[in-house]
DNA sequence: TTGTAAGCGTTATCAT
DNA sequence: ATGATAACGCTTACAA
C-alpha cells in the first residue's frame, strides 16, 4: 500500500509538504503543489484513516446504533443520518442491535474502540448502565426514538404519546370499545409512551381499560405474529388492534391471516410507523406516520453541532411531530389523508387532534357495532 | 481516553504484558494476568483499533458496498454478511452509493482510505476502471449480485437468466402474450440477465419480442413508475408487466394505481426478488426469489476464506438457486407455493421449469384472453 | 516556503 | 516471564 513517504519521494519533497497539499494547509509553492498532486495521482495515493485518526485524535465517523435494519423506518433514519454526516465530512458506521440488549452492549464497545466521534442510538434503557459508558468517555451522543432512563442526554424522538392518541381516538370514533394494544417492550420508551396516549384516548371515550388486552413484546414480527395468537385464543372481545409499530403490524397481519380474519371485514387495525407502499396494497391501514428522515436528519445535526465546539449547554429534547396518515377505501381504489398532530403543551387537553372523515370512506354512516365474537 | 499505557501503570507492568493479556498471546504470569485484567476492567479500557491497524497492517474490517439501504433485499443480505463477519471476529462497514455511479466512486475511495481487509461489492460495471483499483491494491474483492465487466474476480450471484425465464414462462402459461419488461440498466448484470431470460422464454413460446414492450430504468420505484406511465401512454396492447426487481414492482404498483388499473384483474405483475409480507397483503404477485441471506452469508464466508490466507486459487462463480413463488388466491385467501429452479447446464434446454398450477388458484381454467386494451 | 523531529497507541522483535 | 525499543503512517511544533 502507497503511503505519504512514496509520494513524497516521487514529488522529490518531505512527507510534511505532501500533508500540507493533502490537508489543503497554505504555506506551499505552487509548483511544488503540482508536482506533489501529480505524484498523488500517479500513485493513486490515498490516506490511510486509522494512521491520521491515530495522530489527530478525531476519527471524523459517527455510529449510529439501531435495533433492525431490516426496518423501512430505521433505514429511514440511516439516511438521514448518512446525509448530513456526508456534508459535513464524516462517515457513518451502522451498527445493527437486532433488538437485542447484548448486542447493544457489543456495539457500544465497538464504537468506543473504534473511537468514533460521537453515537446516534436507539437505545435500551434496560442496559443504562452500559450506556454510560458513553457518557463517562464523554463521547458526544444523541438517543434517537427513545429516551435513556436516568440520563439527560440530547434526544431526538417522534411524538409517539400524541401519535397512539390518535390512533385510538380513530378507533373510538369509528365506533370501537374493545381495542387490543400489542406495544414495545417497557424499556423502550416510545412503547411506553404508545400504551400511555392508548391509555389517555381511552380515559377521553369514557372507556374503562382491560388489561387483558395490553400486551408488550418486542417491536418484532414474531412477537406481534404471537401476540395475537394470544389474544384470539383467550376468547377475549375485541374488534381493534394498534400495532405499536410497523413490524408488530406486520405479525398481526400473518396471524390474522392464518386465522381466516380479514381487515376491516372482521377486525381493525391501527399501526404506528409507516410500511412503504402499504397504501397501494392494503387501503385500509390507518397509522400515525413519524418523520423517520428528518429524525434521523436532526440528530445528526444536533452531534455534529456538539462536535463542531457549540457550547455543551443544556440537553436538547427535540420532539418531532407524528402525522395521522387515514386510510379508507372508495370504491375499488384506495385513498389516504394525513393530519399533523401537534403536541400543545399549554392547554390541559394536550392534543387537539382533528380527526375528519370524508363522506366517501368506506365505513362512513356504517360504523362497526362490536365487539365482533371471535372464535 | 484510557490508554494501554494507563493500563499497564495501574498494574505495574510494562505494556508489551497488558498486550500480551489482551491478545492472549501466553507467557504470561498467572497471577500478573489477574492484575492486568483487573486493571482493565476498572479503567474500563478497550483498545483503539486505529493504533491496532496501524500496526498490525489489518483493520478486521469488511466493506459491504451495495445501491440501496432501503430495499429488503440488500438489508437482508447485508445481514447475511454480518452474520457471517460477526462469526470470523470482523465487522462490516456498510456503504449504501444510492444506484449512483459517483457515489459508488467516492466509496471505493473511502474503503481504501479505511484500508478494510475485503470488499463485497454490488457494482456497477460502468465504472469499471474505478473498481479496479482494489485490484491494483490487491484488496481482496468480491462481487455480489452482478459481474464486472472485464475483471474475473468472486462472484456471488442469484440466477436471474432461470429466474427470469421462470417468470415469463409462468405469464405465457397463462395465456399471456403481450408481455412488457421494465428491467433494470444495461452496466448491470443482473439486468442484462433478466432481459436475456424473458427472450428466451418468449422464443421458446414461438412469441415474437416486440422492442417496444422491453424498457430499462435504475432500480429505482421512481423509474418503475416512470417507465409504467410510458407503456400505458404509447397505447401499447399488454396484458402483463415482468418487473426486473422488487423496488421496479412498487413503481408499477402505484403507477397502475395511479391510473386505475387493478392486479390481476385488469393487468398482471410479477417480479423480481420478493417484498416481505406481500403474500400476506397483495396475493397476486408471483416473484423470482434469490437466497439474499444465503447470497450475503456466501460472500462473506468466500472473502473471509481469501484473507484467511487460502491459497489464491481461481476465482470463483457462485450462482445459488432461484426459486419462483407462485401466488393467487384461493376463495378470499391467498396462497402459495415455492419452486426451486435449477440451472442443468447439461441439456439444451437448460431449465427444466415445472410451472405446476394447483386447481385452486383464481385463474385455474380460465387463463387470459389478452390483449387487454389499454387507455 | 520547506524540512526535521516527535509522538499518537499499539505490537513484533529482540533482549534479559 | 517480562521489558526496552522500534516501527506502523500521519500531522503538529518548531527550526531553518
Amino acid at each position: 500500500m502507497t503511503t505519504i513517504a512514496d509520494v513524497a519521494r516521487r514529488a522529490g519533497v518531505s512527507k510534511v509538504t505532501v500533508s500540507r497539499v493533502i490537508n489543503d494547509a497554505g504555506n506551499v509553492h505552487p509548483a511544488t503543489r503540482d508536482r506533489v498532486e501529480r505524484a498523488i495521482q500517479e500513485l493513486h495515493y490515498l490516506p490511510s484513516v486509522a494512521a491520521r485518526s491515530l495522530r489527530n485524535k478525531r476519527t471524523n465517523a459517527l455510529a449510529l446504533i439501531v435495533p433492525d435494519i431490516t426496518n423501512p423506518f430505521w433505514t429511514t433514519i440511516a439516511r438521514g443520518v448518512e446525509d448530513a454526516a456526508h456534508e459535513w465530512g464524516y462517515s457513518v458506521l451502522l451498527c445493527n442491535t437486532d433488538e437485542n440488549p447484548e448486542k447493544q452492549r457489543h456495539y457500544i464497545d465497538v464504537v468506543i474502540r473504534q473511537r468514533v466521534d460521537g453515537v446516534i442510538i436507539a437505545p435500551y434503557s434496560s442496559d443504562a448502565d452500559h450506556l454510560k459508558r458513553l457518557r463517562e468517555r464523554s463521547i458526544p451522543t444523541v438517543a434517537i426514538d427513545r429516551r435513556i432512563d436516568g440520563w439527560d442526554v440530547d434526544t431526538v424522538t417522534g411524538d409517539s404519546f400524541s401519535g397512539a392518541y390518535a390512533l385510538v381516538r380513530h378507533l373510538v370514533d369509528l365506533g370501537h370499545r374493545w381495542i387490543a394494544v400489542i406495544s414495545g417492550p417497557q424499556t423502550a420508551s416510545s412503547a411506553q409512551d404508545r400504551v400511555l396516549g392508548y391509555l389517555y384516548a381511552l380515559e377521553k371515550a369514557g372507556i374503562k381499560p382491560d388489561e387483558r388486552l395490553i400486551l408488550r413484546g418486542e417491536f418484532r414480527s414474531t412477537d406481534g405474529e404471537a401476540l395475537t395468537y394470544e389474544l384470539l385464543d383467550q376468547g377475549l372481545q375485541f374488534t381493534a388492534i394498534f400495532a405499536g409499530n410497523n413490524a408488530i403490524a406486520m405479525g398481526v397481519l400473518t396471524a390474522l391471516g392464518n386465522r381466516g380474519l380479514h381487515i376491516p371485514k372482521d377486525i381493525s387495525l391501527v399501526c404506528f410507523d409507516d410500511i412503504p407502499y402499504l397504501s397501494h396494497i392494503l387501503p385500509f391501514l390507518t397509522a400515525a406516520v413519524q418523520p423517520a428522515y428528518e429524525m434521523g436528519l436532526q440528530a445528526a445535526q444536533l452531534l455534529l453541532g456538539r462536535l463542531g465546539g457549540t457550547a455543551q449547554d443544556t440537553p436538547a429534547r427535540i420532539v418531532l411531530p407524528t402525522s395521522l396518515v387515514v386510510r379508507y377505501s372508495c370504491g375499488s381504489r384506495g385513498q389516504q389523508f394525513s393530519l399533523p398532530l401537534f403536541e400543545k403543551s399549554s392547554s390541559e387537553d394536550k392534543l387537539p387532534v382533528q380527526t375528519l372523515f370524508p363522506e366517501e370512506q368506506h365505513y362512513a354512516g356504517e360504523p362497526l357495532a362490536g365487539p365482533f365474537p371471535l372464535v
